[in-house]
DNA sequence: AAATCGTGGAC
DNA sequence: TGTCCAAGATT
């Protein structure tokens, strides 16, 4: 039996949802379907809620396969919740480092420390008290009260808006948190009351592998009969896509400079912010679109930086792109000129200002650094510039 | 409610 | 090549 609905209906009195006996269905042909094709992921081996956890907050707008290394590295080192809470945000940074969404590594840590001053060291199981850690919004909390204890929650990430508007047919704009909203309560009527893990992945992985954003394998999908969007014709009009916001541009003048001794000065941001905790060459915003001329450049490094700088000179520039920002970075060489310094010994760091902190190293590639950061030093090597060659520290040489 | 927060895959 | 967007949370 199918309800009787207008199409797409903002407003309508009547809620937009399967009716009971396509509910049914669904469980059953969707627990039926992810039995047999899931895929065999590394946090699918465990059944301790830290290690569902960690990766539900590592897969938060980052696609699979890049969590994968990232997930086994970070597990390794840090293998219960106790590992994590006692140690340094340094090291979980540099755990995280090319990740992305740092501030997820700052909360990991935080509600790793909240739950072993507050709950014994033992991961809370009921959706509301996950709900109040840091980091946990309601798919994470959904996702481990879920798949972890079986609570009968729904987890409603990117994959399940996209699959539910398509079996509701609902072209609301699911980017709105008041659709996001009722779409999750609509899911509640939805997860069974026994696997509900099962159920709650079995509808994002079928997101992820049949209903796709673009070109969907209806044909595969065990859901063709209940889908509303593929009776209509054409599934992947849904969900609405909404008008794209122009990236920002953003014009920062970034300087290596080393002392006598061939140490290098860096900088960690600050937090909150972009790449927060993070290492980078010191670095401040410019007007553009034009790069500054030398003798700005010395004013603005002794003015943020409180740096005398001699030698300067231009050495290239790189282009670094965010979702919503496009970045354009000249990167300039200089020597310090710092008034402490002697033989072989770097001037103390400056105050920081800008910075949460700043320091004088010869192996700058043991730090934790963004993407950015890394692409600066690559491309000062590659102009032979003179900076501290690259240790064995860093990542990505594995 | 709309912005902010990274990086890379896929087409 | 540009665009979308990925197991979102926070302010």
């Amino acid at each position: 039996m199918k309800q009787t609905l207008k199409k797409t209906n903002p407003g309508s009195a009547v809620k937009l949802n399967l009716c009971e006996a396509d509910i049914q269905s669904l469980r059953r042909q969707l627990i039926r379907w992810f039995s047999a094709a899931k895929r065999n992921l590394p946090w699918r081996q465990h059944r301790d809620p830290y290690a569902i956890w960690l990766s539900e907050v590592m897969l938060q707008q980052t696609q699979v396969k890049t969590v994968i290394p990232y997930y086994n590295k970070f597990l390794t080192r840090f293998p219960d919740i106790r590992s994590l809470a006692r140690a340094d945000i340094a090291e979980v940074l540099t755990l995280w480092a090319g990740l992305g969404y740092y501030r997820r590594a700052h909360q990991l840590h935080a509600a790793a420390r909240d739950i072993l001053n507050h709950h014994g060291g033992v991961m809370p199981s009921e959706f509301d008290r996950l709900l109040s850690l840091p980091g946990f919004g309601p798919y994470t909390a959904g996702a481990v009260a879920s798949i972890a204890f079986g609570q009968r929650v729904p987890a409603v990430d990117g994959n399940v808006l996209r699959v539910m508007t398509r079996l509701l047919a609902d072209g609301r704009d699911i980017h709105q948190p008041a659709v996001q909203r009722d779409l999750r309560r609509t899911a509640e009527t939805w997860v069974p009351p026994r696997r509900t893990g099962d159920f709650n992945q079995a509808l994002m992985e079928l997101g992820a592998t049949i209903c796709t954003p673009r070109n969907p394998i209806c044909t595969r999908c065990p859901l063709g009969s209940i889908c509303r969007a593929r009776r209509k014709g054409d599934p992947a009009q849904f969900p609405r896509r909404t008008p794209t916001v122009d990236r920002r541009t953003l014009y920062l003048a970034a300087i290596a400079v080393t002392d006598g001794s061939g140490k290098l000065f860096m900088a960690q941001r600050r937090s909150p912010g972009l790449w927060a905790g993070l290492w980078e060459l010191p670095s401040v915003t410019t007007p553009g679109p034009d790069a500054p001329h030398v003798r700005e450049v010395i004013k603005l490094a002794a003015e943020h930086h409180g740096i005398h700088l001699t030698a300067v000179r231009r050495v290239t520039d790189i282009v670094h792109i965010l979702t919503h920002r496009h970045i354009t970075v000249w990167i300039y060489q200089g020597r310090a000129a710092g008034s402490g310094r002697k033989r072989g010994r770097p001037a103390p760091p400056p105050t920081p200002t800008d910075y949460a902190a700043t320091c004088w190293t010869a192996h700058p590639d043991a730090l934790p650094l963004s993407v950015l950061a890394e692409k600066q030093l690559a491309a000062l090597r590659a102009a032979e510039a003179d900076i501290p060659a690259a240790g064995c520290a860093g990542r990505g040489q594995e």
